[in-house]
RNA sequence: GGAGGGGUGCCCGAGUGGUUAAAGGGGACGGGCUGUAAACCCGUUGGCUUAGCCUACGUUGGUUCGAAUCCAACCCCCUCCA
């Protein structure tokens, strides 16, 4: 599955993106001979998007980088249904206030990945609701819903599985596909789009929307979708201390962010490198080749890189450097997370768990509690087995702040205000 | 509409009157080993002002000294029948 023309799908095979197509060949053909129009669907059901939504991200960037253009669909019309794909409970409905300001949020992190614009290769970002919102239906049953057989959809996996478990699916869940196929054609025509891609789940429906674009519209659309990314113990990726990893600044920093990278397992690092970071592939094997102890340069590298393109290269380096002191060093860090406290609490005396609880490290009292009896918890690097310790204005250092930490990965500084 | 089965902690799942904040597993977190890895071993896993108190086994009420466990009504899910 190798020797392609289009520099776009030498990019993706080589970087390990590429898990179904539909006509590669043809796809290939088409690329190498003019500029490509492309998209991936997204639904707006959260503020933020999270590392799961990372293949599908680069996958349009490498798009734009091979010169073609992106288009980011946001699914507010879609996701007023919800995709039943792999799920077993239909997922909560969201209103359009919700899903208005989720696609407001979620812009910036696409921007940070996408050159948006007029021009030919810039990026674009439509939402479904423009034109699904108007459909109205017994022209829709018509013009499309011909061109579904019932037997068919039934054996969708989405479908299939939800009712082979004897889970409901509703109707309005059912639709989801007819929808969706229904995007692609409506793309083609309003943006000239000829292929979607989108994680492998999403082929059914990926291959539906190409069947209806050549019924109702005669025209050639293709498909082309990424593995499903899980880490090689096989957990699914994207869990940190503080839960997913979102890409928003406001919801992880730039230092976890960093941090989550750097705990990529071994076995991950290079496929990690080359689906998510824009190093040369020289650069990534030499980095691949590297072994027991050394990998952990590959995931500095991998860390910093990632974080760069998300958050910029300042911040990168900067929890770059502040892993450093923190992990290598054991010394002190002032870029690590910080919370300010009124100096006044302080001079009264703050209990430990109190402290643990303000700084983020631990979600209730008890659970601090628990920290400091398993001895997990430290403050100015110094173990504490007292949960009646209380911190005040004498625990400040040098520095002007308490560092607290729990477990060896996770520290915050306390600031006195 | 009728008959039967079921709703337990983050998830799965045991538990049929007190010794149950609830077995077991998964997940998660912490410790050990290491390399801020994996695997493995150990521990923790409702909240609080923690020798105690509060909240919790679909919901609401009841029986009882005492209920996740018994009773009633209601809500939801599943199976069979209409």
């Amino acid at each position: 599955m190798s020797g392609f023309k289009s520099e776009f799908l030498k990019l993706l095979d080589e970087r390990g993106y590429i898990h179904q197509a539909s006509d590669l060949q043809g796809l290939d053909e088409l690329l190498s001979k003019e500029t490509v129009t492309a998209y991936i669907g997204f639904d707006p059901t959260g503020k933020s998007l999270h590392v799961g939504h990372m293949m599908g991200i680069m996958m349009l960037k490498r798009l734009q980088q091979a010169g073609h253009k992106p288009v980011v669909l946001i699914g507010g019309g879609t996701s007023r249904i919800g995709d039943p794909s792999g799920k077993d409970e239909q997922r909560q409905l969201l209103t359009d206030e919700d899903i208005a300001a989720n696609m407001a949020s979620i812009r910036s992190s696409f921007e940070r990945y996408l050159a948006f614009g007029d021009g030919p290769a810039d990026a674009v970002m439509v939402n479904n609701a423009d034109w699904l919102d108007e459909l109205r239906y017994i022209p829709l049953l018509r013009d499309v819903g011909r061109h579904f057989s019932v037997n068919r959809m039934l054996s969708f996996d989405s479908v299939r599985l939800r009712l082979e478990r004897e889970q409901p699916l509703s109707f309005l869940e059912f639709n989801y596909m007819i929808l969706q196929a229904y995007d692609f054609v409506e793309l083609s025509k309003r943006l000239g789009v000829r292929l979607q891609m989108g994680g492998s789940d999403q082929w059914g429906n990926i291959i539906n929307g190409i069947e209806l674009g050549r019924r109702m519209a005669g025209i050639e659309l293709f498909g082309l979708t990424c593995p499903l990314i899980t880490t090689a113990s096989g957990a699914k990726m994207g869990k940190t201390a503080a839960g997913a990893v979102w890409l928003n600044e406001d919801m992880l920093s730039s230092w976890d962010y960093w941090q989550f990278w750097r705990n990529t397992e071994d076995a991950d690092v290079g496929r990690f490198l080359k689906l998510f970071t824009d190093l040369p592939m020289e650069e990534i094997a030499r980095l691949e080749a590297l072994k027991g102890s050394e990998i952990n340069e590959a995931k500095k590298v991998l860390a910093t890189e990632a974080t760069a393109i998300l958050h910029g290269r300042k911040a990168a380096e900067e929890a770059a450097e502040t892993a450093r002191r923190t992990f290598e060093e054991h010394a002190f860090a002032s870029a690590l997370p910080t919370v300010e406290v009124p100096a006044q609490e302080l001079e009264e005396g703050m209990g430990v768990l109190a402290a643990f609880v303000r700084a983020g490290l631990c979600a209730s009292n008890g659970e601090a509690r628990r920290a400091v009896t398993n001895g997990a918890v430290k403050v100015n690097d110094r173990s504490v087995s007292d949960p009646h310790l209380v911190l005040g204005i004498t625990d400040v250092t040098s520095e002007g702040v308490i560092k607290l930490s729990f477990g060896r990965k996770k520290h915050a500084l306390l600031k006195p205000r």
